[in-house]
DNA sequence: AATGAATGAGGTTTCATTCAT
DNA sequence: GATGAATGAAACCTCATTCAT
């Protein structure tokens, strides 16, 4: 790999996009997931999250206008993760395994606290909004995930379900966070949690006979 | 002179304007529980719950020492109340249809805050270890309100059964809250909630056949 | 001695004044007399004030009005006793050994704690009146009782060289306040200081030849 | 581009108003040892301090972390300069002149402030802990500029007579302080207080023949 | 007369944000 | 584009005082 070359900065002229922005963005973002995530909107401070992104506080403004724009972008994000995730899952087996990843899997580090984030609220409306459709489109999803027929799923009766089932995994994702540690919930891994949680998307989900 | 009637002190209640200071301890918890348990606990502010319970705040200092020491003093109240509440019901439809009053019963105005409550840190240690003990108990006593024998509980399986039912529970609560709102979920009665909670608990904590 | 009799209440409404309501005023300016001199007017509060005098906090506003009006009973109170206490001394060494108990002198509990109230500040005009004029009579009164004739006080020079005096002792009773406690000044005793203060006073006072 | 010029620092110190942090520091530091010195510490306003030192109050939380940090900078830097000052004068003439100059002489303005810190107590034990080596220290000090062996110092007799000596400097500081003024202690110049002084210091401190 | 509950002003501190460099 | 100094609003808390009993 080289070194950047010395006329970095006219070819970031050029491209309008500088790939030094772009990466303190993405640096800004990863760190404020965590943070709110796990510590909630009002309990993060935002110099916090500048200095787990090793920048400088007042970038923040800079590039997403307030605390709040930063949580909104947070939030997208999320949105726009968890929305790509499950499509290909056609049984319910396939679904109870990518959500216990979700949760337990290797490399959460990243994905349960996309989950944990649309339990934050900062208090704003635009930013509610996006949670409450996110959550709403996620439990959707399952129940489609489930094997269910889409016109099942416009049902009340099996979109509460679906919703029962998501509260499943947050409360989960929620009792694992750092700052509970329940144990032995907190430190089970994927296939201890796998084995229960079948049973739990089964018995909500499952075409009756 | 005569004393004061036995029932001054409800007769206080309802004005919420008296100079007992039991009862203005007991408006300050109740505001507080309700602030805390919705808006958790860094974004929940002092004045507002002064003001909630119609008193002045520094009333909050003089009663409880400081916010922190109010927030523990609603944890160590969750926790009496929770631990109170289960100790009778001997059969697994029983332990259902508790578990559904306390996210949905009627009055839940204070019932299900205090599950919510579990879900807020302070970052303050001693609140913290509250909050876990609690959690672990309830968790416990769900297991064994089910019918579970107390040898199975100290089971590490059972365990995690029985708190991923509590997440369950927690996750409901959640969803449920004011800031959220997913619908159906939100306004579903105890009624519609019995079944699915039935199916999920039993799928954890029923004895295999 | 006896009770108490049952009439009490009755006969202090006759005489016009309680018995226990002047000792609450004397038990109030005694301990607000050591607090105010050993923490400072600001530093002290007016609850421990109250505390220590084992009474109730409202009576400081009822007896002298306010934390200030307190103040100034205290310092009215001092400036009473310093003009009472020198009057005698002929000598120099009278004086010298009177001086040297007032800092330094077995029950100095309240001695020397008149002197160090001369030196705190309320900031407010009326208080600060009083501890000048007693500043500066004190002074003055040295000089007399240091065998100086009357028209030698009226000089400046006289004036100065007394104030200078008084100057020492008020730095000594500070140094060997309970907050600060320098060693070895703050636990000599009476034979240990009075060599030096004669020759401080002598130095300063005694007629040249 | 060139550096700026070395007379940056000096030219921001006149104006007050500038981005150099270093600048503000002293700025406040300035004006805190001023009001410490004068009003006492808990009598202070760090809303005044920052006032006069023309910034904002946040400032001192940040460069000092809290008004007792502010105050403990304060004493650390009144330990500095009076530990530099004294080195020099060999004979007790010497002595006197620093040491009158030091409670009245020209630009006093910060000397004698540096006294008179000595005497203001925070109630935290660090800052006790300064105040009290440092005067302890600068009593030591006086004993071997008037002269004394080292070996008289370590003596519990002659460091009693060099903290008297110290009592008179500091007590002088005190009734000139402008919430007192004592007349005509306060508005003697050095001329007038010179002479009383080296009565004092050598009754104190000249050895014996 | 005395108590303790209640109040409101004011103090220190934190924190998101803006301004120069 | 990035830095760190500076700002102002607002939060928690303390404390002297007043009010009912």
């Amino acid at each position: 790999m080289m070194h950047a070359p010395p006329h970095a900065v006219d070819a970031d002229a050029t491209t309008g996009k500088s790939r030094d922005a772009a990466n303190t963005r993405r640096l800004l973002l990863s760190s404020a997931r965590r943070r709110f995530a796990q510590d909630g909107y009002s309990a993060t401070r935002v110099r916090d999250i500048a200095a787990d992104a090793g920048v400088n506080v007042a970038l923040i403004n800079r590039y997403f206008s307030s605390k709040e724009g930063l949580f909104e972008a947070c939030l997208a994000h999320a949105r726009d993760e968890l929305g790509r995730s499950d499509g290909s899952s056609a049984t319910l087996d396939d679904l109870v395994e990518a959500l216990t990843r979700q949760v337990a899997g290797p490399a959460n580090g990243d994905r349960s606290l996309q989950l944990l984030l649309l339990l934050r609220s900062s208090g704003d409306e635009t930013a509610d909004a996006i949670r409450l459709n996110t959550l709403r489109y996620f439990a959707d999803q399952m129940a489609v995930a489930a094997g269910r027929s889409v016109e099942d799923v416009s049902s009340d009766d099996l979109r509460l379900r679906a919703q029962i089932a998501l509260s499943t995994m947050l409360g989960i994702a929620l009792l694992r966070a750092s700052s509970t540690g329940l144990e032995p919930l907190a430190s089970t891994g994927v296939d201890g949690l796998e084995g229960p949680l079948r049973d739990v998307i089964t018995a909500l989900l499952a075409p009756r006979l």
